[in-house]
RNA sequence: GUCCCCGUCGUCUAGAUAGGUCUAGGACACGGGCCUUUCACGCCCGUAACAGGGGUUCAAAUCCCCUCGGGGACGCCA
């Protein structure tokens, strides 16, 4: 076979949702698993809807989900020209036929067609005597692609199998609109020869217009491409996904802290399937993606794995990646500091097992370089700020770590140990208050480990603040 | 309504192509336990599915048919 050459062709008339990223990520792979070429397309023929901004958000997600193109972008409105000299084509050999008739007269004549369980075609218009195959004044002409009366049209979808249709049951359909533009049927059909597409990997919403397509090859005297149509994807109700299901766009799945592998890594895993193997690196997916394993049935979309993914995904990655990650959340005047503080890479290691984001990641460092909570968990201050005798034994600890030369895990846990035998209060209870001093929460990695990290000025300050906010914002009974 | 596609645990799926090795495996989620200064991580255990009905066959999740269910398409959108 000569060289694999498949394409993604989104429209620019939203941001790169979900089920376009999987179709984008599908294309991309069996284009590098082929040796072949990722070719990207932008589908703007409806100029009223596309936009350029919404052409850029997608070039981005695309770029941040790493993956890269190797021809394109090509823009469809800079195209009409192609698509001109095809028209006239189709227009010479009769199969395309121009029709002067206004866009309500059209859907009424449907109307009256769908009552006889006919469908819209050439000879209709003919024998009802409707007068519009010729110039009439004030219309302008649509072009319409006529389909055969009787027959079946068949193709063997890679994977849905054959898949056929009844002449009869088409319409026959427009394909140049009375303003002079192109649309989607005909173009994809256009561009994906003119493009040398080799093999059309979608969303099986296109599987009915596949027979239109494969009319127009045929009326152009084309090659056929191979079809793949994969499954779409579906919200928990089971309908299409969309925005009433929560996020749906890339760029929301980014600013909430997913890692794009993470991303990738579930949308791939949605349809398709390795044996039992969950987790892939993007080398390991173009080894071993291709279209024999992408399954049939549509797919529901399942946050909850999405989220243990991405938290497997930040549990393997290396510090200072987790740092470049989150480096537009630190406060700028921090980031420099921070970027030569070992303490604060060590401390990445210990809070990255419990963040599923890096937004959490964010939240659960960000005590190391503010000065102090800004609030103390309510719940945890009910528990440990509220209790006379742990208060007092937290102001004995703060005298002890005061006069402590080595900060250093054992020392300090010797002291905590001393501290809740003198004063009768659990370890837990003591090291929880202390978290809570320090952290503003009652969750975070072990006390002694981030007491070290934090070193003894941040600490003893911290300490030195809870005390001073529990005086005045407590009173024991 | 018409046409097309699909149907294994709640969810993603293994199982197909070669019917027996499937008392149906893995993962997420959920429940329980261990570890433990909190929360996680980790480890161990558990709950849970072949949509239904007919065939074919010694044998069917796997092949055939019907029913039911779900989705999609029927635009001068893509």
């Amino acid at each position: 076979m000569s060289e694999v050459r498949v394409r993604f062709a989104p429209s620019p008339t939203g941001y790169l949702h979900i089920g376009g990223a999987r179709t984008a990520i599908f294309n991309y792979l069996y284009a590098r698993h082929h040796n072949g070429k990722f070719i990207l397309r932008i589908e703007d023929t409806d100029i009223e809807r596309s936009s350029k901004e919404y052409t850029r958000a997608i070039l981005r997600s695309m770029q941040w989900l790493g993956l890269d193109w190797d021809e394109g972008p090509y823009f469809q409105s800079q195209r009409f020209d192609i698509y001109n000299k095809y028209l006239k084509k189709l227009l010479e050999n009769k199969t395309g036929y121009r029709c002067w008739c206004s866009p309500e007269e059209l859907s009424d004549f449907k109307n009256s067609l769908r009552e006889k369980k006919l469908k819209f075609k050439k000879k209709y218009i003919e024998e009802t005597n409707l007068h519009w195959l010729s110039e009439r004044e004030n219309i302008y002409p649509v072009v319409i692609v006529e389909t055969p009366l009787e027959g079946t049209i068949t193709y063997k979808d890679i994977v849905k199998g054959n898949i056929t249709f009844s002449a009869k049951d088409l319409n026959d359909f427009i394909i140049w609109r009375s303003n002079d533009t192109p649309i989607y049927n005909f173009v994809v059909v256009v561009d994906d020869s003119d493009m040398g597409i080799t093999h059309v990997i979608r969303g099986d919403d296109h599987i009915s217009n596949t027979p239109k397509q494969i009319i127009i090859y045929n009326a152009l005297k084309l090659e056929l491409p191979y079809f793949a149509h994969i499954p779409m994807i579906l919200g928990p109700d089971k309908k299409r996904l969309s925005k009433r299901h929560g996020a749906t766009s890339v760029e929301a799945y980014k600013q909430q802290g997913y890692l794009p592998e993470a991303l990738f890594n579930y949308l791939v895993r949605l349809g398709w399937s390795y044996g039992d193997q969950e987790i892939f690196s993007k080398d390991e997916l173009v080894g071993k993606f291709d279209l024999d394993n992408v399954g049939k049935s549509a797919a529901i979309f399942n946050p909850e794995k999405l989220l243990w993914l991405n938290a497997e995904y930040i549990k393997s990655s290396h510090h200072a990646r987790l740092f470049d990650e989150i480096i537009d959340r630190i406060p700028e005047e921090e980031r420099s500091k921070l970027r030569s503080d070992s303490n604060f890479f060590k401390l990445i290691g210990l809070v990255k097992i419990r963040s599923r984001t890096l937004r959490e990641l964010y939240e659960n460092l960000k005590f190391y370089f503010e000065p102090y909570p800004n609030e103390y968990d309510s719940k945890g201050v009910r528990k440990f700020f509220s209790k006379k005798t742990l208060y007092e034994a937290l102001r004995a600890l703060y005298k002890k770590l005061d006069v402590m030369i080595h900060f250093n895990e054992e020392n300090l846990e010797n002291a905590f140990n001393e501290i809740a035998t003198e004063y009768n209060v659990k370890l837990r209870d003591l090291a929880q208050s202390v978290r809570l001093a320090i952290t503003g929460k009652t969750v975070s990695p072990g006390i002694f480990e981030i007491i070290e990290l934090l070193g003894k000025l941040r600490t003893m300050r911290k300490l030195q603040y809870a005390i001073q906010w529990i005086e005045k914002h407590i009173t024991f009974e």
